[in-house]
DNA sequence: CTCGTAAATATTGTATACAATCTTGTTGAC
DNA sequence: GTCAACAAGATTGTATACAATATTTACGAG
């Protein structure tokens, strides 16, 4: 655990990135001060800086949720992921340097081999390392920043999109795209290729949420 | 003062987006306190908020600073924040709605009898509210919310930019520009239109060094 | 038995007390 | 006079105590 108050952000940031907190899951004060051997206050602010990250939601005098958008919601964060990813592979494609290719092509196989051997779990992870490259690649210190944390306001989400039968291959194939894309300085394919790529995964998504409420509105 | 914590969070948001406190200004949590007829404990609530939020920066042991970029980073935003402002254009072109056409267009006449006259301050305010009203049009809640907060994190600055000799005439004439093409449903042109209105480029970025340097002098 | 009401309990919000760290001012050597 | 070391003060970080609100449980009327 790291240090002061800012450490268990980290943490709580993870856990509900991996789904070890799923959405909707209650963050009780003292459950968390107990956990990280702190008293509630320091958990309180980490609880401030996730909720203005949005992460997590306060309702007053009721505790802290993890945030739960509606599909409706869901949907606009992925057309804005989308927008954002895409704004990384313009720029990317026009900034490239050879560190930066190096570092996407090595994501770009290691992705490869984890479709090959169809793992969703370790695809997932090496699939987050590669869009992580391309951002870096877009030589924006703040739109790097802004699209991991709006990734990581997702994973949860994403996390689950992935089991979908054969989406795997398919989502490897537009990573090729997309990396030829970049590679060759087409800003304007390295655009609308990523912003396919993750609109897709948006309406999927927002498809197979729809489809649960549907499946618990009944067994209601 | 708005109830709860959270309603400090608001006023101070404003104090720093109008200029009330400058960028490097010190935020001490005593002050504030009293300030609002409060302890530190909610004071320093806020100022997480605000830290996750970007706006004010929190030094360990050190106090916390309102956020001053340096010129790259500030370029770095304002690049982002023009693609942000083309995506809202290119779905308001899209998505346009009567409510919100006359929204945009009373905006749109403010500004050009604020420009008339010639005087920043309110040019500032119903410029402001223009770009809010595009933000909205885009019918895309989340994209508006993100669109506000980053926005609110430049303010201090672009409020310098305005200041340049010219800059009023020159803006409002991108705003017609930007309006007509939304109006024809043109969202390709709507969308380059506003990425060209805000992205800080060119002899914009030596006035923005320009006055950056103006600003520091007063802090200190 | 069901529903509404109210007391009991639990949880969050705020204030205060104390500990840890930084900042400032003083003292003294050179 | 300048600089370093140290002490005194100020400020932030955390823990605890108390207040305000929400949730749960118990009880009684119908």
């Amino acid at each position: 655990m790291a240090k002061g108050a800012a450490g268990f952000v980290a943490t709580l940031e993870d856990d509900i990135a991996t789904g070890r907190l799923l959405p909707g899951a209650r963050l009780d004060e003292v459950s968390l001060a107990s956990r990280f051997g702190v008293s509630r206050t320091p958990v309180r602010e980490a609880l401030q800086q996730l909720s203005a990250q949005g992460l997590v939601e306060i309702r007053p005098y009721r505790g802290a949720i993890v945030s739960s958008p509606d599909p409706r919601k869901l949907m606009e964060m992925f057309e804005v992921m989308a927008e954002l990813e895409a704004m990384c592979g313009r720029l990317a494609a026009r900034r490239l340097t050879p560190e930066h290719e190096t570092n996407i092509r090595q994501n770009l196989s290691a992705c490869a081999q984890a479709a090959e051997i169809g793992d969703p779990d370790s695809y997932y992870f090496e699939n987050e390392r590669f869009h992580r490259a391309i951002y870096a690649a877009s030589a924006n210190a703040f739109l790097e920043e802004q699209a991991l944390t709006l990734h990581k306001r997702l994973s949860p989400f994403r996390r689950l999109q992935l089991r979908v039968r054969n989406r795997l291959g398919v989502s490897q194939r537009e990573h090729e795209a997309i990396v030829s894309a970049i590679v060759a300085g087409d800003s304007k394919a390295a655009a609308r290729e990523l912003r396919q790529h993750v609109i897709v995964q948006g309406e999927r998504f927002a498809d197979l949420i729809a489809s649960l409420e549907l499946q618990s509105r009944q067994t209601a």
